[in-house]
DNA sequence: CTGTTAGCGCATTCAG
DNA sequence: CTGAATGCGCTAACAG
């Protein structure tokens, strides 16, 4: 009764529902006066061609799927927004899933994602230590995928990642030139690809500057902010490091907080430098030297790879795509006068 | 070949489909065992039920979308999450669209979504001096709307908001008491139910207190960080406010840019609070006073009138929430010494 | 340029 | 408890 579709918009029109069906698609093969008509009345009955008929039709969905940890985070949501731009100009609509880090979740939007609701899926992943053959399902049924910042190093797929070993042993060497000595590193899961890395990066400036590192100096941290506080509090007072290099943006906050309330001056008695997608670093108290990755280019290239596997027929590609962080110096990490 | 469906399932269990496919349905009308048989074959074979095919044979999609103007943005982004728990929950998925705060690009995204690909739709809006008839629309098809935060006034149905008049109020209040006498209120479309309501306390707190407004200390910005901190600059040169009402947050940041750059101490020359998500307004230089709103809370609270109407078969309903947002002072605003 | 026909994959009557 | 048959709304051959 109320609901519109191809058949009753063909009858009202006198035509057949291919001529209908004929005036939506891009079809030359329709007089144009025709097609105007159709069209028309289309827009005036407030028609729309169900998506779900032509999807099943036709064996796409123009759907994309971006899994993320977390989307309250600014380098996701920035990353995001670049998907988006990309997305949208292809006419692609974005289903959005949130893993909370949470690798049953992963695994379960992963496999209810083969039903054919998207063509494709941009990741970033969650659990490292596990098995990740379901992902090799995905290549079965043709539905690639692109892996961008966190990556699964043991999955062959497209991936965007940014140089994070470079930048670790470039934030790690400023620490070191501006004077310190006994650097902690602030990570919250060593087994991922991104936290090796970062971690490698860290440990070979210390050995290059002959400072060697310490087990205690790696200090794991959780999700949850008041127990990063806690630990962040008793390695600052065990240890005593004079730097502090946060894996993680939300570390560094963390250590901020912490430091205020212990009274710990950021410089003078701790430097900070820490990854971070902030963009209001520099009106932090005091400004927080970052190694900024170029969130938005990254979610843009990850969608432009997965595009372009796409429209190869679902085949997917292993591009290996790079982007450079970059370091920005501030007050936190500036050498004591 | 490769693909699954259910017809092969059923062919090698010696099933009809319709068995089949109510070994996935809730329906009890099938043995244990079979049940059991069906779905594990499934799992081997990794079948997952057609998407496009059940939602068109069941008229409905399991899917709603979200309408925001952009989603780096911390009360955004903070307002998805709540939205995604609940519909996650519910076991829904979630279409994600970004205005940019264009009119055009809404009214695309909403007549789009009349093909069926979605049951209901939650948004923040974006024009408001436009005719909002398309929304009505969507009802004659049975798509409920909840509108969050940004909403239309005119069009009559579920809206989630936050005390925003009070909250302006109060805040504006607050810098009167601190010892502002004159305030600057800075906004970026006035036009916006929210910037009007959230003026009406601004200037209604200002004459509560024999203060008085006027049109030079309403500040017209936009959404360009550039653009803004030359307004607000020229602003405080020529006006000279001791006290600045940032009606969104990235006003008060674009503030804090200008004061530092031209040597105005917060809060000992002016005082400034804002409407503000920022986890970390305490840690800016000077910790900034917000007025927080309950960005999760908005979220979950508007997912959840939306699956009321959805459960009440489409039908649209028109409860009003409104949440209360949190005055949090700090530095920035504090009296001077 | 347009109409006829068939079928995408699934869920649901209706029989048995 | 299971199977056969029908159609959700649309598109793409294939004729004409």
């Amino acid at each position: 009764m109320d609901s519109i579709n191809i058949k009753k918009l063909a009858k009202e029109l006198n035509l057949s529902t291919s001529t209908v069906s004929r005036a939506f698609r891009g079809s030359s093969d329709i007089n144009k006066a025709t097609k105007e008509r159709v069209l028309s009345l289309a827009n005036e009955l407030n028609y729309e061609p169900n998506h779900h008929a032509s999807n099943l039709r036709e064996k796409k969905s123009n759907t994309i799927a971006v899994i993320v940890p977390e989307i309250a985070n600014n380098f996701f949501s920035q990353a995001i927004n670049g998907i988006e731009r990309v997305a949208r100009e292809k006419g692609y609509h974005i289903l959005i899933y949130l893993t909370d880090d949470d690798f049953q979740k992963e695994m379960s939007f992963i496999s209810n994602l083969q039903s054919g609701r998207v063509d494709g899926i941009v990741m970033s992943v969650s659990g490292e230590a596990n098995n990740h053959d379901y992902l090799n399902k995905l290549k079965k049924k043709k539905i690639p995928l692109v892996f961008f910042d966190r990556v699964y190093d043991d999955i062959d797929t497209a991936k965007v990642t940014s140089n994070d070993y470079e930048s670790s042993y470039s934030a790690t060497e400023h620490l070191i030139m501006n004077g310190c000595r006994k650097i902690a590193y602030l990570v919250v899961n060593k087994s991922h690809s991104i936290g090796k890395m970062r971690m490698k990066g860290y440990i070979d400036a210390l050995s290059a500057n002959k400072l060697g590192y310490h087990d205690d100096l790696i200090i794991d941290c959780s999700n949850d902010l008041e127990q990063n506080k806690k630990i962040i509090r008793q390695a600052i007072k065990k240890h005593k490091p004079d730097g502090i290099f946060a894996s993680v943006e939300r570390l560094a906050l963390a250590t901020y907080q912490v430091c205020s309330a212990e009274q710990v001056q950021i410089p003078e008695d701790i430097k900070i430098i820490s990854f971070s997608s902030l963009e209001i670093a520099g009106l932090l108290n005091p400004s927080l030297s970052t190694i900024t990755q170029p969130a938005w280019e990254m979610g843009t290239a990850a969608a432009n790879l997965l595009f372009k596997a796409i429209q190869a027929d679902g085949q997917n590609i292993n591009d290996q795509v790079v982007c450079k962080s970059e370091i920005i110096e501030r007050r936190s990490s500036s050498r004591s006068v």
